[in-house]
DNA sequence: AATGCTCCAGCTGAGC
DNA sequence: GCTCAGCTGGAGCATT
């Protein structure tokens, strides 16, 4: 019974042998994920204690590491919540994302606008304090502006003015709420696959 | 523009309103899943606070709600555990459960005995057929030998034998009835430190 | 046999009965969460078929039933993530979000802006196409809008123009490059406790 | 200053600067993660296609890994886990484990056995002490056991007799190294499906 | 410092 | 074949 053990391990090793071999191996892998693991635990404790917030430095990460695939999808997921957000109304002061503004501004947009329109009933930007009443004739512009033809990005109120926020919902519920069916905007685009081998290299 | 508003939900509602019943009734069915979760939470504390150890009661809770399927699959995996930790000389004390047992006696086992082999130094084993009133006999005499004092490892019936497990339940279930408060037995004892550093050198 | 059971739990029942009452009633709980959750399986392939992206709605319905101490977190954490991201340059075409604004803007802000400043260097808007060069400029811009005192919301341009995530990314580096110490929109304001109860009331 | 950390991290680094270090390092560890983490898939799915359970060769590794606080933690949960099963008449046909039976039989039982107890009808349980020499010569039986053919419930040692684990061992150890394929009864039976509909009715 | 909870990511198995 | 939901195990986080 003078065979090799780990040289030619699959011809004519017992099972219990090669049971052994995989064994050994795996936690040998993971003994060295958990240092691995180790270091990223002393490095998220570090970068904490100097004063970064360890959830959002995590999320850079991620960012980071994943490929234009990934991003795309998260892109689109990220711009849909938006979407669904402002058609119900819960904007509350922050305007849609950029992402959704390109999706919703995009060629295959339903209700496609004709006229270039150059922010045509650009408003009487805040002399005046901005109240609730102001707000909600920002969405009641919104949604003429929809009815009308006017795209997303053509909002006329610019970033900060919290009537940004409120047009962009007119719009939206409007978009949502002209008796077709599920606007193609609101639907993903494409299953496609995630990844190729899923480490960034 | 006269559409419907809840009585019809598909016929012609606008995408937005559609949204806005899919959001409610999600988050309704979420309230009412948080709900029964922070039942389930306070009744592990009380069964804590009683004494009993939460992990092995959720433990009895995951095997009483499994299917026969599910079950057999459980069962499955335990076996060849234990088979695996055989072969790999980690039994250190603790021999193969029934249900390896069972799989390494079944039929269609590889290398099968040719001879039915008599057990060579069997006890007095099972002449008649063991049927379920064997088996209740046996769980009554459980009870019977834990109010005399006998301990659990007096257990006269030998592995293997079904009534083994009904007197350790006879056993066990007076142990647990005899008008006491919880037995020390059926708490946790230690509550130590689990690890040094949590890396396998 | 009046009842017992139920109404007396703690008096003289054995400790057997307790636990089989906790294992029932948990068993029960259980069961009634799975039943929750099939409801929501069939919600979401619902939605699912009618063209929704379900991640996208599963995301509007954490929004919805997170309180407002879970909310000011996740924004917070957003913010912190949009800062972050300016700092290493990966904004790549969107801006900084509001939350990241209103933050960067606070006036606990460790370099306080003397001036109110009406968009005082308001540039050229886009009369030539956008290159490279240009995105570069605005962010040299931000840079040196910061080192001036302007506040993040002075940025000059306006949203859907790509220059406005330069010059932020411009601002926020040099808000980090500064030779201080980590400035103090940079870091996590409250460790307090998320919740009261975990169920949206 | 002469030295400091890395370079030097903490004298008048940019806080941006610091940011992109500690992303930069993460992002490498979580590459240097992920690569292992596909190795051991690669293991993982090698196993698999050679017929072993991936299932129950995790659960070997992850004890194979434990240190011994935790592999007493689990043992005494799997012991209380048997221990109310039985309490519960959950047993059906497999006897308590040998961590239930050592923590019942343990000197700080509650009601404590008088009579040293002789086991009644207890076989010629060992005369001499059991030593190492007595578990080897166990295991030797064992695989001896296996080479003439007898089946695994021969075991000639009963149930409590520390050989009886070792006999088990010895006999799966050459059920495993008999030069053949792997044996069938080390193989996943069937890959069914586990349910009808998941939700106990 | 120890413990329990909650979140997250990876693996598994079903479905188109 | 690929995607997707469910699940289990693990890790961080807050707490006492």
């Amino acid at each position: 019974m003078g065979r090799a053990g780990k040289s030619h391990p699959h011809v004519n090793v017992s099972a219990a042998a090669v049971l052994r071999d995989y064994a050994d191996r795996w936690v040998r892998l993971e003994d060295e994920k958990a240092e691995i693991a180790a270091q990223i635990k002393d490095l998220r404790a570090e970068a904490k204690s100097r004063g970064f917030d360890t959830k959002a430095l995590a999320h850079i990460v991620r960012e980071r590491r994943e490929n234009s695939d990934q991003r795309d999808k998260r892109l689109e997921v990220e711009a849909l919540t938006d979407i669904y957000r402002a058609a119900l109304g819960m904007l509350d002061g922050t305007p849609l994302g950029e992402a959704a503004r390109k999706r919703l501004s995009s060629p295959d947009e339903d209700s496609a606008p004709e006229e270039d329109s150059a922010s045509p009933d650009a408003p009487e930007m805040a002399e005046t304090a901005i109240g609730p009443e102001q707000i909600a004739e920002a969405r009641d512009a919104g949604r003429e502006g929809f009815r009308q033809g006017r795209r997303v990005i053509d909002n006329p109120f610019v970033a900060g003015d919290p009537r940004r926020a409120a047009w962009d919902e007119g719009w939206c519920l409007e978009a949502g709420s002209d008796g077709m069916d599920l606007p193609e905007t609101w639907r993903r685009k494409a299953p496609k696959k995630p990844d190729g081998d899923g480490v960034a290299p």
